[in-house]
DNA sequence: ACTGTACATCGAAGAACGTCGAACTTCGAA
DNA sequence: TTCGAAGTTCGACGTTCTTCGATGTACAGT
């Protein structure tokens, strides 16, 4: 296990990189989790996927240059990169309200915009 | 080819697929001709790849929900759908300035962030 | 030193993507 | 009605993605 994976330049970020990470449905639902600002660890991010395929999804968020690792003894903590929500912030933090939006939505049964017909 | 091809409904729209469609280059060049907000044709996309290529990329804009297409005669007329950006004004609206400066920026050689060193 | 936990990496299978040229459709013009 | 132009669709090819189970690696505890 590598003690400091690699992160991608600030520079390097490419914003077509950045849509296509977020052109993923479980990997929204990691961003959804990811936007309370804070650092979070595995369990937080409850996606149906084999934890092979969840490290898959956040090497993937990580290259692009949307989440910073952490490790701590065996441990990894994820959280979203300042800096890239620096540079990208209008986009990104609008995407962030977004899919935090349609996370609570989701877990609240309470049809809003297509009420659901008896 | 088809008088009306089909466009999604505004409520059909995902979030996912909208980042999907942005996250490659040549999609990302075609919006950028589009971030002025009106009528494009194609000759207008300056993009460097056969017209069956071409064609495909557009139908994935336009099945996300990003383009509205109109036909005239033989030529086809694409243009943002304002109800999609709209409703997605915050992310959208930032992206294509993002695009479209960048854009401007490969054009004229005129480095700023990152200065040539001699 | 051994064992277990946490996570990454590998290898494979199937689906999806980007690309092209060729064939097709639709329309306008001769 | 015949021809060409504009654009889409089709078929194919190679690449990349998503997913998984199996294997590998690093650390913590006993």
């Amino acid at each position: 296990m590598p003690r400091q994976p690699d992160h991608p330049d600030l520079e390097d970020i490419q914003l077509a990189r950045l849509f296509s990470a977020l052109g993923d449905p479980a990997r929204l639902r990691i961003m959804a989790v990811l936007a309370d600002r804070s650092e979070h660890q595995r369990e937080d991010f409850t996606v149906e996927v084999a934890p092979s395929t969840l490290s898959h999804h956040m090497k993937i968020l990580r290259e692009a240059g949307l989440t910073r690792h952490r490790f701590e003894g065996t441990r990894c903590f994820v959280s979203l990169r300042t800096d890239t929500l620096e540079r990208f912030s209008a986009v990104l933090n609008s995407t962030l309200e977004l899919v935090a939006a349609d996370e609570e939505e989701a877990a609240a049964p309470r049809p809003h915009h297509r009420p659901a017909q008896s």
